[in-house]
DNA sequence: GTGTAATGCTATTGG
DNA sequence: AGCATTACAC
């Protein structure tokens, strides 16, 4: 623990003029790698050293995990125990917490369920066909946009059927029953209990709205506000900010105008750049010194950004060294593209003795992933890929997860759907489909059909009748115990209670091994959850309240925000595999920009309107600023997508830069008719066109070497590159199932996977990166 | 009601 | 190309 007083002088001088400028309101203007977290750490724990109650104190931020570092960092500042009780988290997180404190307000049962994109998209499908509507015009997706706009905007339902101008946009664009959808859906929601991400927002909205001595109960609790990466935020948190500060107005935001990369989910760029309407006698800080990056990154990232017109003035600086040139890789595929950033990173850690985990590769789309997978683990680097089918949105951990949810709120008619028939219990469609009729003809739920089946005349036949008064009896024995139970206890039981673990411990295909596992890992998180006591997202207990146990209540109140963002990042030597997007506020000595190609980066989307070509821009810029040693940037003249190749011209961003800064080894970028920039080394000899035959001397040589001289290969144990020349019709012999033939392939090397016909045990289907086997002969 | 084959849709970005 | 939903046979 560090002496008290001097804490501070860690800080430049106008980060500890910030950090010490407490009362009143404040904006934070913060560069990339200026130092913003740091300032706000040490704000926060300047303020508890002055004796500031830290159940006074709220701090939002970008990610849970953001907010679990931040407490730790001023919990090792301020010393002691207090740090456990700042308001911290997301405003999803935080006011979920408030919403579940103050349910009966808005009607709420308090164990609400809280709806992901995959449920509320379902429930709009479903409300779309129940209305008889098109699919092809209504859109489930279209629609949810739409909603969830209006909501970020605090347009209720009403509103938005009573608004003449939306009224008449909807009927231009042949949609005139969105609104009716809205109604519905909303509807729907409220009877099952259930909110989704936007209600989280909008229902606190309502709550501080129309509930005045709830508003003064947490406008006193919460003295002095802050606010992280403030120009993502949109109008329904600008609003509940706005509304929280109002009477101490000790509200301090941070952020840097040029990095807001989430208009396309509601943020508003406007509430930065307007925070001083808001608030005349606000004090500005700058934080225009860059402590990350070298001379040659920063430079490169303000020659970019000086071309969007809209910004707050400020000049991003560093007295870091020059630095390497940022250097730009030209493959031919997005296959090569991978084998290029691939090789180089081997090179970056044999040359510079880079670790992994100080690599990170950053692209536009998630679908990018594949190819930079596939170079790496040819290799032999191991890497983790975030985002994407987050672990949560599995199938099989959801289906599990709808199990807890159903167990919790009975109500949640999404998580009844799903697993009502999974595992296979008698329960089809055709009585699914009588069970949600006679639901909303009696404006009841389903569950409440089920529950009294025996009062309802419902077309169908004693014996379901009988298993779905089983299966009502077995989730209400677990319901009853789901606050006072241990909740891994009742995860167990809840998971062998219903079949599923049964069913997936069947299944034994590499995808069924694989999915078992995942349920295991879910239910081993769990069993930390019940060790550990309660989560790092909880509210601080209030003194007088009593300690909450952990139950599988207050688990699911958890995860249900949690993401991959939030993840504990484990030890593992990993390079990091990641959307633009996801790489916000996240910092690495070494990054890969690829897939600079235009319909790519910018999107496709983007390019024809000034706004969102800008907010591209300003992605391209947060992407950039994430290195803080060497930056390579790279593009694909060709590129697999939807299954076919096409022609790829090189994004205009790179057009952009500075060209001092980059590194081409002749004469630079030009038109594109010209070939100047070479790859970084000999490049990869790969058959560009998949008709080629394949190789006689198998896969790049070098490669199996390099692989072989590794030591762990990211996930086979065995190296099965020379089954990559594996065809159908191929005579074989595996170690245990004798000699056979290939009768069909399918997948991506190592991943893909063979049916063989054996002559002795009949056809197997293996996973080739898990097969002993052996190519005897071609035919 | 259940399991498999065929179709069709998708890939901005995410709490 | 890969996955989810739908169509169709048992």
């Amino acid at each position: 623990m560090k002496n008290s007083g001097n804490f501070l002088d860690g800080l430049n001088e106008v980060q500890r003029k910030a950090a010490v400028h407490t009362e009143g309101p404040v904006m934070i203007v913060a560069g990339a790698g200026s130092g913003k977290t740091r300032v706000l750490t040490f704000r926060i724990a300047h303020l508890m050293k002055k004796g500031v109650d830290p159940f006074n104190i709220l701090a939002l931020t970008f990610t849970n995990k953001a907010a679990r570092e931040m407490r730790e960092r001023i919990v090792k500042i301020v010393g002691g125990n207090e740090g456990k009780n700042i308001w911290m988290g997301t405003f999803h997180s935080v006011f979920s917490r408030i919403l579940r404190a103050e349910h009966d307000k808005l009607g709420y049962p308090k164990n609400f369920t809280i709806y992901d994109s995959d449920d509320s998209r379902s429930l709009i499908r479903d409300i779309i066909r129940e209305q008889g509507l098109d699919e092809k015009i209504y859109k489930p997706n279209m629609v949810q946009a739409r909603i969830s706009i209006s909501k970020n905007n605090l347009m209720s339902a009403s509103s938005y059927n009573n608004n003449p101008q939306i009224q008449e946009d909807d009927k231009m664009s042949g949609k005139p029953k969105i609104g009716l959808v809205y109604r519905i859906y909303n509807r729907r929601l409220f009877k099952a209990g259930a909110m989704d991400f936007d209600d989280l927002l909008y229902n606190t909205n309502v709550l501080l709205r129309d509930h005045l001595d709830i508003l003064v109960k947490y406008q006193d609790r919460f003295k002095y506000i802050h606010v992280d990466e403030y120009q993502d935020t949109n109008f329904s948190q600008y609003v509940i900010v706005k509304q929280l500060a109002a009477r101490h107005r000790n509200l301090c935001v941070v952020g840097d105008d040029a990095q807001s990369i989430y208009a396309f989910r509601g943020a508003n760029i406007q509430n930065i750049l307007n925070f001083e309407k808001d608030y005349p006698d606000l004090q500005t800080f700058k934080l225009e010194q860059n402590y990350r990056s070298t001379k040659t990154i920063v430079e490169a990232a303000n020659s970019v950004i000086k071309n969007n017109k809209e910004q707050l003035k400020k000049t991003v600086w560093t007295g870091n060294p020059e630095g390497d040139k940022i250097r730009v890789l030209k493959a031919l595929t997005d296959n090569e593209e991978g084998h290029q950033v691939a090789r180089t990173i081997y090179d970056l850690k044999m040359n510079e003795q880079a670790y992994n985990r100080h690599i990170a590769i950053l692209y536009r789309t998630n679908a990018q992933s594949r190819s930079m997978e596939e170079g790496l683990r040819k290799m032999n680097i191991s890497y983790k890929v975030y985002g994407g089918l987050s672990f949560y949105q599995r199938k099989e951990v959801k289906d599990l997860l709808s199990y807890f949810r159903l167990v919790i709120n009975p109500g949640d008619e999404e998580s009844l759907k799903r697993i009502i028939n999974y595992p296979t219990r008698g329960i089809g469609e055709t009585t699914l489909h009588k069970l949600l009729v006679t639901a909303n003809d009696h404006d009841v739920s389903t569950w409440t059909i089920m529950e009294n089946i025996q009062d309802f005349s419902v077309d169908i036949t004693p014996a379901t009748r009988k298993r779905i008064s089983d299966f009502v009896a077995m989730i209400k024995s677990f319901n009853i115990r789901a606050h006072e139970a241990n909740p891994y206890d009742l995860g167990m039981e809840i998971a062998n209670g219903c079949g599923l673990l049964k069913e997936l411990y069947n299944d034994k295909t590499p995808e069924g091994v694989s999915r078992y596992e995942n349920v295991q890992e879910l239910l081993n998180g769990l069993k930390e959850f019940s060790e550990g006591g309660t989560s790092f997202l909880a509210p601080p207990t209030q003194p007088g309240e009593e300690e909450k146990k952990p139950s599988l209540i207050e688990y699911m109140a958890d995860i249900a925000l949690l993401t991959d963002a939030d993840e504990e990042d484990d030890s593992r030597d990993r390079v990091s595999l990641m959307t633009i997007h996801a790489s916000k506020g996240l910092e690495f000595p070494y990054v890969f920009l690829v897939g600079l190609e235009e319909n790519l980066f910018p999107s496709q989307y983007s390019v024809n309107s000034r706004a969102d070509l800008e907010e591209e821009r300003r992605l391209f810029y947060v992407a950039l600023t994430r290195a803080e040693k060497r930056l390579f940037l790279s593009f694909a003249e060709t590129r697999y997508r939807w299954g076919s190749l096409i022609n790829c011209e090189p994004s205009r961003f790179i057009g952009e830069l500075d060209p001092g800064c980059l590194a081409f080894e002749e004469s630079g970028f030009k038109k594109k008719d010209e070939r100047p920039i070479r790859r970084f080394k000999e490049p990869y000899e790969e058959k560009v066109f998949r008709k080629d035959p394949p190789s006689k001397k198998g896969p790049g040589k070098n490669m199996v070497k390099l692989a072989q001289a590794g030591k762990s290969y990211t996930e086979s144990k065995y190296d099965n590159s020379h089954l990559k020349d594996l065809r159908v019709g191929m005579q074989v012999e595996h170690d245990r199932f004798g000699s056979g033939k290939v009768v069909s392939l399918e997948g991506i090397f190592p991943n893909n996977k063979a049916i063989i016909e054996f002559e002795d045990v009949g056809t197997k289907n293996l996973l080739i990166k898990f097969a002993r086997l052996k190519i005897v002969a071609e035919q």
